[in-house]
DNA sequence: CTGTTAGCGCTTTCAA
DNA sequence: TTGAAAGCGCTAACAG
């Protein structure tokens, strides 16, 4: 492995001169700068990143952390975040907390130890301690898909609370008053904003009495064991709201279990697509939101960041995007209320 | 950020000291590991973790390079590659190369300068040239789910060519005889494997004039477009097989738009199941690979090599996981040969 | 436009 | 069991 050492001798230059024609910086003759390539390309050599990193405390990584990229939104977040990080010329590091806080800031410290120039994260809790970590570090820093407590951040998110109301105001309208939300878990800003929004389209049309939610884990096992429990009760409700795809999925596999039918027996309706690259049947009437343009959206404000890392620390941004209501058939048609 | 020569001042040792407590190396009294301690903590130090590369010559990473972390198949296989690699403390990078040669050079390139510890690599074609390029550098390779032309490498993969075999083979007992194999690029070795399976159970099964496959991208668009051109055909026929998840799903959606019902007009059976998190309904009649335990057995013999690389280079494994039939209702059940 | 000097923070090597 | 010296390969800072 030839050094710039080597590449220097061979060319007749300083080592810096060769450094300044690698990276492009700072001024280098033409005629010196073919000199240099030429020794470059006869001994083939390549910067070796690691000293690079060391000296100039620059490791063009950044990190993403998230709670899972088995999950398809997250998923198709993170080849949001890496096409948008690549085109910059960063590498990704992926690293999933499954909901844990404790994983979170293992993860963090493990990446403030290895300099990432910034970090993307998912909080597992509205009032994440890693926050404090990164700040110290001065490492850039953008939250993505929730809120936390504490501000003084950039955030890039969908609307949770608008597209909740605009899902039950849809249920709303085909007839439905018995509507039950399963939510996520009430530490997870974007489970308390969807709990918001439903809440509001239930008041707004007159239904405060049949207000029903409940808050349990983002995932299949919980929107099954919330569906069991909820049907077990006298009271059935006609619509089932999802507060993200897994749960909605879990529900649906329990009450078909239980031998209902969707829609006719129940309607079911979700927070967040299930990607048409992986379902068989678009069948869920849902309100998606955009995980791509997040994720690239969030990584190019975090490269903007680090690139500018001595601007003022105030201005900080929310982005909100917007998300769509779509309609298929689970949610099923006009209903008749006895 | 206090180095390791402020802990060793403070602590009134040598800097070798503090690196042979930090890293457990060597011989250290038990009153010096305390004292030196003690300074760790009091002045909150943490190892550059860059420098100790530079001078160590390893980083503690690997990097997965596939297609996509979208294809479900694949993403579940990084979870299982993620979960092995940090549990014994390796960090990991991935990168996409989306089936293209280029962009999989691009990346080896790029990590190979990272100076990543190994790599695990599905390759996007079955004569790859990064794979030279690895070798030169002698950084320790595993290949995933694919196999390649040149020997002399540690391969994990899936049994394409048996699993095929049993599908096709399953179908022939149903009663079908027109079966079409859509299968994925002729560049890649699991595709030609499963095109292979299902020529033998043809054979087998007396039915080589019936044989009709063809090669196709391993996308939806693909899987649709070949299943609108085999089904303008006079003789159409009765059982589709796609080559991978992506495919069938394409095929499903040509189908369902010309108007097919199925299992009732056409049977359709996949390669890779679409796992229970992704799909609102499980359907489709599949070969089911267990990609999670691909990953993480891939990761686990990297991970081996990394850690003994003067063993012999010899004796290099290939470890083929076995496949297994999930019959549902998408391939329908008997059926009646006029 | 080019070079000199110095040193990033750690660990290898050898010596005591 | 501990330490001194050296240097991994690069670039910041300054000088010319």
């Amino acid at each position: 492995m030839p050094t710039i050492h080597d590449v220097a001798k061979k060319a007749g230059v300083a080592p810096i001169t060769v450094s300044r024609v690698v990276n492009n910086s700072g001024y280098v003759s033409d005629s010196v700068r073919a000199r240099v390539n030429a020794a470059i390309d006869e001994l083939g050599y390549v910067p070796n990143i690691i000293a690079r990193s060391l000296r100039s405390k620059r490791t063009n990584t950044i990190a993403l952390v998230f709670t899972d990229i088995t999950n398809p939104f997250f998923n198709i977040l993170a080849r949001g975040v890496e096409d948008a990080a690549f085109e910059a010329g960063f590498n990704v590091i992926i690293c999933n907390t499954d909901e844990s806080q404790e994983q979170e800031d293992n993860y963090i410290q493990l990446l403030l130890q290895k300099q990432v120039d910034g970090i993307l994260l998912v909080p597992a809790d509205t009032h994440s301690k890693s926050i404090e970590l990164i700040r110290k570090h001065n490492t850039p820093l953008v939250i993505v898909d929730r809120c936390i407590e504490d501000g003084g951040v950039d955030i890039v998110r969908g609307d949770s609370e608008g597209g909740a109301y605009q899902l039950t105001k849809y249920l709303i309208e085909l007839g439905h008053k018995r509507i039950t939300l399963m939510s996520g878990p009430n530490k997870v800003s974007t489970s308390v904003d969807r709990v918001n929004g439903y809440k509001q389209a239930m008041l707004d049309y007159g239904l405060e009495d049949y207000i029903d939610y409940f808050h349990g884990g983002y995932s299949q096992e919980s929107g099954a064991d919330v569906t069991r429990q909820v049907f077990s009760r006298s009271e059935k409700p006609t619509a089932i709201f999802g507060g993200n795809n897994l749960i909605s999925i879990g529900a649906l596999a329990a009450l078909r279990e239980m031998g209902y039918k969707i829609p006719d027996d129940v309607a079911v309706v979700s927070f967040d697509d299930i990607p048409e690259n992986f379902s068989y049947f678009p069948f869920m009437t849902v309100i998606a939101q955009p995980p791509y343009e997040i994720g690239q959206k969030a990584t190019q404000l975090l490269i903007s960041r680090i690139k500018d890392n001595d601007e003022l620390p105030t201005g900080f941004q929310e982005i909100v995007f917007p998300v769509e209501l779509i309609i298929r058939e689970s949610s099923g048609g006009k209903i008749n209320n006895s």
